[in-house]
DNA sequence: AACTGCGGTTACCGCTAGTAACAAATACGT
DNA sequence: ACGTATTTGTTACTAGCGGTAACCGCAGTT
């Protein structure tokens, strides 16, 4: 059987598919997520076919990829998480974290958040990127760990999970094309929506409203009135 | 000029561009959001060219299927968020709608969830589908206009906006992906999450913990230490 | 009858992901 | 030392995509 041998190989294998992987990171970073495997294997000094024997697939090459960026930023996460502060300051500091990531390099995170896109199979479910999944899932088992939240804790502490990271994800999206703040200012305020502030705050004294007429927080047309659900379509709900 | 012959052709124009809409419909809602020109040409019973003639492109066609899709949204959410009730029960009811709607026509939105992809410009920013991006902007002027929230409201309203947004959308994708709970429940949970119950939930009791040792709640690989931020990657933050 | 504009087609381009088939080199058993 | 099998790499190809150019035929105008 030769162990030694096959055992050298298989290092020399992983060797050459680190080497691969650090070429497609750098290609991806250059051209964004629709890089293709041309491209790639020239910039690796090879060609394609070698790229798919090591990777079977560009789905595969992709989840590779991006699952070396996802376990680093979920690292600087959990460590932000885990500092021994005060609740609130961990969750500024955890938010500010992924934040400060995306803005160092968006083509790395916008490469993270698209990485599916191929099978065809319409399975419906599964469209989020497999990273917002997977911190999702971690920051739901961190919070069923560290708070009591009564019966049902689980459940519960899953759906913040996930809420919480798609209001980080979106929330910074949004910032990040139009940077309309700075970034500690996002982060205040996001915390202050997760401390309850939307519950207590006051409303806003308005003129007399029987019934809604006058300026709306109506933007563009589809002004017809009350369609509320059986309007436009859903003809099978 | 003959402007009444010019009208009618305009108006066929129009008509054969809803038949065409609603082929492409029928296709996306069957193929999902990798639907080819070619399949969707031949359920409308023509060939490409027209296609393009009418949408001039891919992500022309697709914008305008999303932009039905989003307004017939809109409008429903619209309708629940200005109920005469509770606020509570306001937001309720609007995250309500919301899921009721994906949980109806899965494929509509994952198709709207999707649209983009193309545009191989690498600007960073901009990665959102276009419905989130517009739900955010709608949520977030709705509660600027009612909320008093004080100096830099609107900021702060944007970012709620979009945050809010976010954290539903997410929440719902994973809820529509696994279905662990029935649909009210998840409502409730994003519900309270917004309404501070994270700040106010107790510690829950853990054993003598002065530095983490056992079991936390990290799950695979990387136990790898203190890297926070110069640990695996980030050569040029 | 000739002309013009429009709906529609066929046939193509350049590109992509992915693969089959072949060439060289290296390590192996005998 | 020699054949042999395995790994590494190539070239050359397929099938299908988005997108387009060039052409066909039928309405109405003059």
């Amino acid at each position: 059987m030769e162990t030694r041998q096959r055992a050298a190989q298989r290092d020399a294998a992983q060797n050459r598919r680190q080497e691969l992987l650090e070429a497609a990171d750098r290609v991806v970073l250059r051209d964004g997520p629709s890089a293709s495997m041309n491209a790639i294997a020239a910039e690796a000094g090879i060609t394609k076919p070698i790229l798919y024997r090591h990777f079977g697939d560009k789905s595969g090459l992709y989840r590779a990829l991006a699952e070396r960026h996802t376990d680093a930023l979920l690292a600087a996460l959990r460590a932000a998480l885990d500092a021994p502060s005060d609740r609130r300051e961990r969750l500024a500091s955890t938010i500010d974290t992924y934040l400060a990531r995306i803005e160092a390099r968006p083509q790395v995170y916008r490469f993270l958040m698209h990485p599916a896109e191929s099978e065809q199979g319409f399975d419906s479910g599964r469209h989020t990127a497999p990273l917002l999944r997977r911190l999702g899932e971690e920051l739901g088992k961190f919070v069923q760990d560290r708070l009591e939240l009564g019966p049902g804790s689980e459940q519960r502490a899953r759906v913040w999970g996930h809420g919480i990271v798609g209001m980080m994800h979106a929330a910074g999206d949004w910032w990040l094309g139009e940077r309309p703040c700075p970034r500690e200012q996002l982060v205040a305020h996001l915390v202050d929506l997760l401390w309850g502030t939307l519950a207590t705050a006051e409303d806003r004294p308005r003129a007399g409203r029987t019934d809604r007429a006058e300026a709306g927080p109506v933007e563009s047309g589809a002004e017809s009135g009350q369609n509320e659900q059986s309007g436009t379509e859903l003809p099978r709900a």
